[in-house]
DNA sequence: CCATGTCAAGGTCAC
DNA sequence: GTGACCTTGACATGG
């Protein structure tokens, strides 16, 4: 069972999602960004590894405008030693890698356009992770989309773009329950469909469910991981105490999760903790999971 | 230096 | 209709 933080790390001084504006792109810019994002990754990971924190989200902001099309410099090929290098670390101290594009990739929108730039945008982020020599365990999570006010219709209009894409981005990506529109059996009915894994989220399971109890539903979600995806992802996080329903906690909410940890004994699954202190929480975690 | 309006991109819901 | 929210603040300008 491996355990991690999502993107940022606040224990160091530096940042891996370091961006600038659109307004004020240029090459020599970008280059700089990456180098940093890329330079501080490195910093980070050797942190985890000195914490025996072992998943890790990288952010999506690695690359930045990595599918605009102001993007035009082979940022791929003049980074990949630096690619290479981090992926052979991940590699050599067994880490799991995770990344999780923005809500603006909707693979079942009505728009061709928004199709469009959502594989834009998918397909770098599997380049990252291809360029990393990373093997299929490190997977690209999205939310299956928008309703459009006829979910069957959304679903099947999702099947449609999932089969046209390219095996490059189809064999690297999961799908998440989210805590409004796509139950964990919603994303059940799309696995049967396409076989896409599904990454369970405990918390947006709590916000829209359809009964099963916490242990049916991370078993339910395990089925649908091969042997080749690896061992079954989860998000973990909890509700921030007096905001509104769906809003993440600030940190770790020991008892809720060590509920967590008790209603799913002895299966087996990563954890992501979308917590907003980060490596503060999984910590806390992992030392709740080691005592 | 600090304050703050805005940032490539979508969709949903509370208000 | 607007704005908060999502996995996440931080860039960049004007004072």
């Amino acid at each position: 069972m491996k355990i991690g933080y999502a993107c940022i790390n606040n224990s160091l001084k530096c940042r891996a999602n370091k961006t600038f504006r659109l307004s004020s792109y240029t090459e020599e810019k970008l280059v700089e960004t990456i180098k940093n994002n890329l330079d501080c990754l490195k910093k980070i990971l050797e942190y985890n590894l000195e914490h025996n924190l072992m998943f890790f989200r990288i952010t999506s902001e690695l690359i930045p405008f990595g599918s605009h099309e102001i993007n035009k410099f082979d940022w791929l090929n003049y980074f990949k030693k630096d690619f290479e290098e981090i992926g052979a670390f991940i590699k050599n101290h067994d880490m799991r890698i995770s990344m999780h594009p923005d809500q603006f990739v909707v693979l079942n929108s009505p728009k061709e356009k928004v199709i469009q730039n959502s594989i834009g945008e998918l397909l770098w982020h599997a380049q990252v992770l291809d360029a990393m020599n990373l093997d299929l365990t490190a997977k690209i999570q999205i939310h299956v989309g928008g309703v459009y006010n006829d979910k069957d219709k959304a679903i099947e209009k999702f099947v449609e773009t999932y089969k046209n894409l390219p095996l490059q981005i189809k064999r690297r990506l999961a799908i998440e329950n989210d805590d409004k529109s796509y139950s964990l059996k919603d994303c059940l009915k799309l696995n049967k469909k396409i076989g896409i894994p599904i990454i369970f989220d405990n918390f947006h399971h709590e916000c829209l469910n359809n009964k099963e109890p916490m242990f049916e539903a991370v078993k339910l979600a395990q089925s649908t991981w091969k042997k080749q995806d690896g061992v079954l992802m989860t998000d973990y996080s909890s509700q921030q105490p007096g905001e509104r329903k769906g809003k993440h906690a600030d940190s770790i909410d020991i008892n809720h999760f060590k509920k967590y940890l008790e209603q799913t004994k002895d299966l087996e699954f990563d954890i992501m903790l979308e917590i907003k202190d980060k490596e503060k929480s999984a910590l806390i975690a992992k030392q709740i999971m080691s005592s």
